[in-house]
DNA sequence: TATTGTTATACTCTATAACTATA
DNA sequence: TATAGTTATAGAGTATAACAATA
């Protein structure tokens, strides 16, 4: 692994050139960055705990609360409390949240590609491939 | 450029991870990530103003201020008023600062080689490559 | 007593705007 | 007046701990 960069030194500008692209598509469909990331957890495994869903997104229980309440307001998620066990909260996105979900996913994975443009269909292909692997091995 | 998880939400947790690995190594070397992004910086162009400087790394002038205080107190900088325009300070990286900065470059090389080890040599290589280039296309 | 969700508090980062010293 | 560096202030984001309801 020859002479490099450092890895942090390349991954973090570039996480935040991509961060700059996205904030305006969000703010276009009224939701928040971990709105977001909630929408995307919930839409892809529906029923959680708030604690499970906020170790599932990096953040911390009690850091998402006020986002939940965002959500659903904007009647984008449902929280009702479980019949079982009356402390948890049953999570789950509902059809708007999905489409909304859905919306800013196609329009942030066009920005995206204005930048993955920049590699060949190869290169890009490689890129996103290892990109995997490194994100599933983590 | 077929379905695929957001480039931010694979990103961002590797970013994270990359950090998680770096702290400790900077802990050892009694020097904070932006002094290492100083140090990086000032060995690879040496003579600049505190605003270039600052601006090379993505930071505000303002900003850096304390961790350039830092720096020289520990000997790895000097800021020398310009004798030209004696409000500029001339900044340049010390003998000791060098070595401190190929020191942790290393030992952070180590641990994200670690997370680079997850893909093969060729993947390895694609990857990096497919980086370097996202990176000076910004 | 332990756990889920919530609220409150303190702490760190960052951005902005004043301030000084030079030009 | 304008610029380089500095300091001060306020705001956002985050982590931690305390709290109420339920088990």
């Amino acid at each position: 692994m020859s002479d490099r960069p450092d890895l942090a030194a390349m991954l973090y500008p570039l996480v935040r050139t991509l961060i700059a692209l996205e904030l305006p598509v969000l703010a276009e469909h009224e939701v928040s960055m971990w709105g977001y990331s909630v929408l995307t957890a919930l839409d892809e495994t529906p029923v959680r705990t708030q604690a499970a869903l906020a170790e599932a997104i990096g953040a911390d229980k009690s850091r998402i609360i006020g986002t939940l309440d965002e959500l659903q307001d904007a009647g984008l998620i449902e929280r009702t409390p479980d019949p079982a066990d009356r402390r948890v909260r049953l999570l789950s996105i509902t059809t708007q949240g999905r489409r909304i979900r859905r919306s800013v996913r196609r329009a942030i994975h066009l920005q995206e590609d204005r930048l993955l443009a920049k590699l060949t269909r190869i290169e890009r292909e490689a890129f996103l491939r290892a990109l995997r692997t490194l994100h599933e091995a983590r």
